[in-house]
DNA sequence: AATTGGTTCTGAACCGTTACGGTCCTTTCA
DNA sequence: TGAAAGGACCGTAACGGTTCAGAACCAATT
């Protein structure tokens, strides 16, 4: 109030140090290291400091010096608010969210736009390393956050070899899930997946799009699944499996209904993800089919509301990987090469599956 | 991979200007204006940074001279992970991540532990503003916040004056619900609440401490629910109003448990959230009695479990109101004097409300 | 009296970038 | 042919801090 009537530019952590006659060494001092300077200075420093309005070091100025952001960054590669719509992903976003508070980091959701190919949202984040969630292979964002210098972890995302990773045996556990269905009898089934590529093709899939799949999640469950009904002795070219490009129920539902339009004959609705299963379900019932009596429908991640409706599935510990991702990242150890974490799945029977009407011995020699 | 055999440190812009032979102002235009150099340059340019692995204009140093960091921050009451078990709080953020989106903005969760009053990752958050969500009223980190020098809004938080706010009409909204009551022919009722201060008091309340509430949304509800029913001639004081710390279904559970065990008579059950009031019923089936028709349960949030069960309670336009919070902090217009935002709710009469056993009638002379 | 040790404070270098206000050279047009 | 316009590039000065090696001072020890 005294000394300047107007404050035509902010105070900083020079002008307050002018103010007192200091060094700005001990300005900086008073609020990173107390134990440097007489409490009676420190005192007066702080005083002055409320006096002339000064906020304390500046965050961004500070992070320029000690090269450090205090957050680390979050890729997906939907629309930010999607994370907040699916299940799975709000169990990685805690995950990870419990680990950053662990160690006292920021989380930084980036947006990125998966329909434009503008990367400067990557470029201008002010991070100490990232997470990269499901993103597809091919993502411009996912190129631009491996050319950043800083560490990265990817998740649910194929090995790159050069970052941390973790994720699960997506491959492995659908194979799991189809030896379930297969040793119920069931030889005659239909897929509703999720998207496999960045354009939108909801719809039928043939075997060389499963193959070539962007999405390393949605590309290894269909892979298991052909291998298991391969060597079941099914012709996997032959089964429907359905793409749907927006994931919730609806999507569930109409992918079921296209599969079941094109083949009534199926005893088995396998659903790459439990949110699709639910919405599959619907439309079952729609269709006056009993689960599991009249078809058996199967889905994957272990959502809550898939556990209430007793959906056979395969759990997935999506808080731990979340969490895992975090603590790989916030890491401090030297890093030696890129590690990769592999969390184990577990395959839960509920009360969606069961042998296709007329026994499984009935159908045992039939395609 | 010519000049330089070994890389000590890593390229920035101005050693790769001097490899360049050319000014920094001319390599910064590359990144950042194509159109103030040549296109021959600019290539060249590109090309050396590329060999040289120079990852482009570092972020935080680019924060630092623009004062701008490209992200909002987000301060919760709670631990981060909270956010994303509430379901209230989760449309909060969807809305306000889809509003960052729009502006290209990154979204920083901040951490901020509750049980410590390290107010540090405020101080170090490099943003350009502040969500503040519902906190208490007393948070130093809410304090930490104010006196940061960028612009605020304040959510589901008494109106300061001093930055913009939005929030819904609790207090209204919640009198309304209890109006609706009341017509129905209820008198005996009793509370669920969530958390009243930041201390844990897990029982019932005392009318003080109901006055005395340090969040502001639990405490207008309460008070919206006091004026209707003292209007009604019940006496408020004499109310059974429990409090809940955590804020889950198996709260609402046993605070419903502990309002019927002291007053097996009340005819309603009144939740300060859907969350709660889920819980309550739950308990209510465990005692055998039936809703609506022993007993009335009544939540405040609109949310899809609640809609599931055709729960009546308030509904409230969660998504909005973080959209409404994203588009005032992002919004660049000349700011006048601080803004406040209503959003309007909606009383949804749903399946778990109906007149006390008995008729309204018979109670209508009585306590 | 000289040395030691501890506390408190300072000076200067550095972090990597962009804003601002030029200069210089080439082209265009009367 | 000279003036004006425009394109391409540059130099300097911030932006607001942190850090580290000392300097200055004082008390206690040798």
């Amino acid at each position: 109030m005294a000394r300047s009537m107007h404050v035509r530019r902010p105070a900083t952590l020079a002008s307050l140090a002018a103010e007192l006659g200091v060094s700005r060494t001990t300005v900086s001092n008073a609020y990173n290291r107390p134990d440097q300077l007489s409490p009676e200075l420190r005192r007066r420093v702080l005083d002055t400091a409320r006096r002339l309005g000064y906020p304390g070091p500046d965050p961004v100025a500070r992070s320029l010096r000690t090269r450090k952001a205090g957050a680390v960054g979050l890729l997906l590669t939907e629309n930010l608010s999607y994370a907040f719509r699916d299940p799975a992903a709000i169990g990685f976003l805690e995950g990870l969210a419990l680990a950053c508070e662990d160690a006292g980091t920021g989380l930084l959701l980036v947006p990125a736009n998966p329909e434009r190919e503008d990367v400067a949202s990557v470029h201008r984040a002010g991070v100490d390393g990232f997470v990269v969630y499901s993103v597809p292979d091919d993502d411009p964002h996912l190129a631009a956050v491996l050319e950043r210098p800083v560490p990265t972890v990817v998740c649910d995302q194929p090995d790159l070899g050069t970052v941390d990773r973790v994720g699960i045996d997506d491959r492995g556990a659908m194979y799991e899930l189809a030896r379930h269905l297969i040793s119920l009898g069931h030889r005659r089934v239909g897929v509703v997946c999720m998207r496999l590529a960045r354009d939108r093709n909801d719809g039928f899939v043939t075997p060389d799009r499963q193959h070539a799949a962007h999405f390393h999640v949605q590309r290894n469950r269909l892979s298991g699944l052909a291998e298991a009904f391969s060597e079941a002795g099914v012709d996997w070219s032959q089964v429907p499996v359905v793409e749907r490009f927006d994931h919730n129920t609806a999507s569930g539902a109409s992918g079921a209904a296209q599969v079941l339009d094109r083949d009534p004959q199926i005893t088995a609705l396998i659903c790459t993800s439990d949110v699709l299963a639910l919405g599959a379900m619907t439309e079952a019932a729609r269709r006056g089919l009993r689960v599991p009596h009249d078809i058996s429908v199967t889905g994957f991640d272990g959502i809550r509301a898939g556990e209430e409706v007793g959906l056979t599935t395969v759990r997935q510990p999506v808080l731990e990987k979340g969490r895992a991702a975090g603590k790989l990242l916030l890491d401090t150890n030297e890093r030696t090469r890129p590690r990769s974490v592999n969390l184990a799945t577990e395959l839960l029977i509920g009360k969606t599956s069961a042998a296709p009407r007329g026994g499984a011995e009935e159908r045992w020699f039939g395609p």
